[in-house]
DNA sequence: CCGATTTGACCTGA
DNA sequence: TCAGGTCAAATCGG
């Protein structure tokens, strides 16, 4: 059955309802913004053009504040009138009591979802769907004015139980059908448990130690954006692709960033190298100079050789951490 | 049974 | 006004 809203407006408390929930949705994507900013402002190796995104966040948290304060004020007008009128209740049950009670069940959503105006976006284009690391729900689909395939809708399954508000669209590019653009939309702030975890990639780092390399855990975009919102978020030891130069033999040193909200677009380097490990770390869990370990396995690219033993000493600033690989 | 997907209707920003 | 983003009932499927 199809549901037809114009027949019912909200009624106060569904009112009140829905602007506590806009509320607390603008309240926790500024919580999400700020501890982006945050990590920007406190990265050493921040580039130029995410102190330009500093800039952009600022005035995003801004606007949820303010969004906030309208929502709140609106909803102390609600309540005033609530308590100036008689109980809406018996206006509802005046209303369920007439035929149009059938369709009483049924929510009006009219002014209980806000689209996003602007959030922060980013697209790649991939041979095919691939898993980014996060789990997803469809949500959508749409047929796209001129656009030969629809546009398909997912939303984090985080959504409602972590208040992850990252979504991304999925559509067939119009010149090649075997390849998908996909367009992120916010960042996740879940603690994704996933079955299937993140790729993270390693990426040569422009230092002139030759076995330094840079290893993202799944950054979101090309520019190694930093941001955990929290810092005892598990980092899951998963797949990961990375780069190295094999003069091999000689203990070579990873530097990374935690990033958990991530989907993935990596920069790579020319020469990738796969390789796996298993086992959780936690950020909180390690201090400075600790030791941790994981298994790595070899890749086609045959960076590592096959059961190579990672030994990694700690360090982390801000969830960033340094790995010396030894043989 | 329950979570995921489908799909038509509704809502909103431009 | 309308294209596109979102909602939620119906349906699917493991």
């Amino acid at each position: 059955m199809k549901h037809t809203l114009q027949q019912s407006s909200p009624t106060w408390p569904e009112k009140l309802s829905c602007d506590r929930k806009k509320a607390i949705q603008e309240l926790i994507q500024g919580r999400e913004l700020a501890n982006q900013l945050r990590l920007i402002l406190r990265n050493p190796f921040s580039h130029h053009d995410e102190s330009a995104a500093a800039g952009d966040l600022l005035v995003k948290i801004l606007g949820s504040f303010t969004d906030t304060i309208s929502i709140l004020n609106r909803t102390h007008e609600v309540s005033a009138q609530i308590q100036a009128n008689s109980p809406p209740s018996d206006a509802r049950k005046f209303e369920d009591s007439d035929d149009s009670s059938k369709t009483s069940g049924l929510k009006d959503r009219r002014g209980c979802y806000k689209r996003r105006k602007t959030s922060q976006t980013w697209t790649k284009t991939t041979p095919a769907l691939i898993d980014d690391g996060h789990a997803w729900r469809k949500y959508g689909q749409k047929v796209i004015l001129n656009a030969k395939h629809p546009r398909n809708y997912f939303r984090c399954t985080h959504k409602f139980d972590q208040g992850c508000q990252a979504t991304k669209q999925v559509q067939k590019t119009e010149d090649d059908p075997e390849m998908y653009r996909t367009t992120y939309h916010g960042h996740h702030i879940c603690r994704n448990l996933l079955k299937s975890p993140p790729h993270f990639i390693f990426d040569s780092t422009p230092n002139n130690d030759s076995s330094s390399l840079f290893l993202s855990f799944g950054s979101n975009n090309k520019s190694h954006e930093p941001f955990s919102p929290n810092n005892n978020f598990p980092m899951t030891m998963m797949k990961q692709e990375c780069k190295c130069k094999e003069d091999d033999h000689k203990p070579t040193t990873l530097f990374g960033q935690y990033n958990q909200s991530s989907s993935s677009d990596y920069l790579l380097s020319p020469d990738l190298t796969t390789f796996e490990s298993s086992g959780p770390m936690t950020v909180s869990d390690h201090d400075h100079g600790d030791v941790i370990s994981c298994t790595a396995s070899p890749n086609s690219h045959g960076g590592l050789d096959t059961d190579d033993f990672i030994v990694g000493a700690v360090d982390f600033d801000d969830a960033c951490l340094r790995i010396l690989n030894f043989d």
